[in-house]
DNA sequence: GCCTGTGAAGCTTTTCACAGCC
DNA sequence: GGCTGTGAAAAGCTTCACAGGC
């Protein structure tokens, strides 16, 4: 990668893979850990460990960076933090506005592996008057109505959506349009924003239902041993056309 | 797919994909939606819209699942959310139990979409004595000492771990021996867990560094048309070897 | 004519396995 | 001898494009 092929500017190392970058601040965790231990030097295999992630893929994903490890050694601990630091971005602080004060706003607010590495709460915005002023967290909650000004003032470039739903929409076009483009989202809907803005999205029920599948695959397994029973309820389809699924057709009465 | 291929088992759906079961889930809330309109049918195309990706993943999505479709008309809406449902395992109640009730696990409680499909929180779990007998969100706040006994006694097979880092493994640990196979990890810690436990994070920091990472590119791009300059700290590396990253050395005083 | 279902092509990500260097 | 860096193979995922059926 690195080993000079000439057909891309070679300045800044364009085309780190998605996944790849996906993995850089887990890596960065666990070698802050280290860090934090004194820990001068480690191996692929040992980091991989730390990380959750098998060895041949934190190389790969290392050699996007460049060659920063010593062959029979190991990698230098705080030269690494350092540089996927500065691969991600670390080394400049980013000033984030959280947006809907609720329960989950005011936990993000009172997080703090928030404020420790490159990241700090900004501004608290909520769209309750009667919030306006009350401190969370040490910050005091501003209103809605200036949501504009306190993004431009503060240069925002990161909000957290944690409105209802309902709202979040609205909260979203309002930061792109006050020059926000990165979002993350933990209202349960699909936002949609111009080109040049990033949404990641986190959303709790997806990864419970998500879970609940392989959950049910797993009793399906194990009641699959006693006989070769249909795992759902009983086929009533009410319609005329015929459906073919691998099993289990509708029921009369949806379930609540 | 479901075409006639005879080398499998077929009464059970093996081996839908793992981003195809990632997805399921948003285009059941698409749905849910479309349905509470009272809408009878949609196409790929709107349904993909709604939900946020192209239409032909959508269709090799459902694809996997059987052929629930209709050519030349779209999809009945209430089958759909039947079969994706069904798919999902949310035909069936699923108790789960959030350990550590603190900002983020009282959040949780408090959540409603947890409630409305498939989802049931049996037990709030903490390991302050002080908080035993509060109920958050109307359910009443257990001790820790009593695990074992509330996730059996429930039959809890689904965990969510709100507790500080230093607990999550120890707290996971004991999820797993009390039978618990499915854990929501929102700990900033990577578990480890026996073959047979899914674990799933969510994970707050890790998302914003993704989004400072497209940043950084966004604000380098525009800076990129003034100047071609470094956009990291100097390099002052005080070690021997040389190093060949992109750009950027070690300053010699870390960022704080 | 319209929209689904799906092979086939293209792309991304992971894994393998070993050359290269300390 | 040990461990990194990386081509090459394999697996997984997305997109294309069109046959098939309403």
């Amino acid at each position: 990668m690195a080993t000079g092929r000439n057909h891309r500017p070679a300045t800044r190392s364009r085309g780190i893979p998605e996944a790849t970058v996906a993995r850089l601040p887990l890596y960065l965790r666990a070698l802050t850990a280290l860090s934090e231990r004194s820990v001068p030097t480690v191996s692929s295999e040992e980091l991989a460990a730390a990380a959750g992630v098998n060895s041949a893929k934190l190389r790969k994903d290392f050699s996007y960076l460049g060659s920063y490890g010593t062959r029979g050694v190991g990698y230098d601990v705080e030269y690494l933090v350092y540089q996927i630091s500065r691969e991600l971005g670390l080394t400049q602080d980013w000033p984030v506005a959280i947006i809907g004060i609720g329960n989950l706003g005011a936990a993000l607010a009172n997080y703090g592996g928030f404020a420790s590495r490159g990241f700090r709460v900004a501004a608290l915005i909520d769209a309750d008057p009667a919030m306006a002023g009350t401190p969370v967290a040490g910050i005091p909650v501003q209103h809605a109505d200036d949501l504009d000004r306190i993004i431009s003032e503060n240069g925002v470039s990161i909000g957290v959506i944690t409105t209802p739903p309902g709202a979040a929409q609205q909260v979203c076009d309002r930061l792109v349009a006050a020059g926000v483009t990165s979002i993350l989202n933990f209202a349960p809907t699909v936002l949609s924003v111009p080109d040049g803005v990033d949404v990641r999205k986190v959303d709790l029920s997806i990864e419970l239902q998500i879970l609940a599948f392989h959950e049910q695959r797993k009793a399906g397994e194990d009641a699959a041993a006693d006989s070769a029973f249909d795992p759902a309820a009983p086929p009533v389809r009410a319609a005329t056309t015929s459906r073919k699924g691998p099993d289990g057709d509708m029921p009369a009465v949806m379930p609540a």
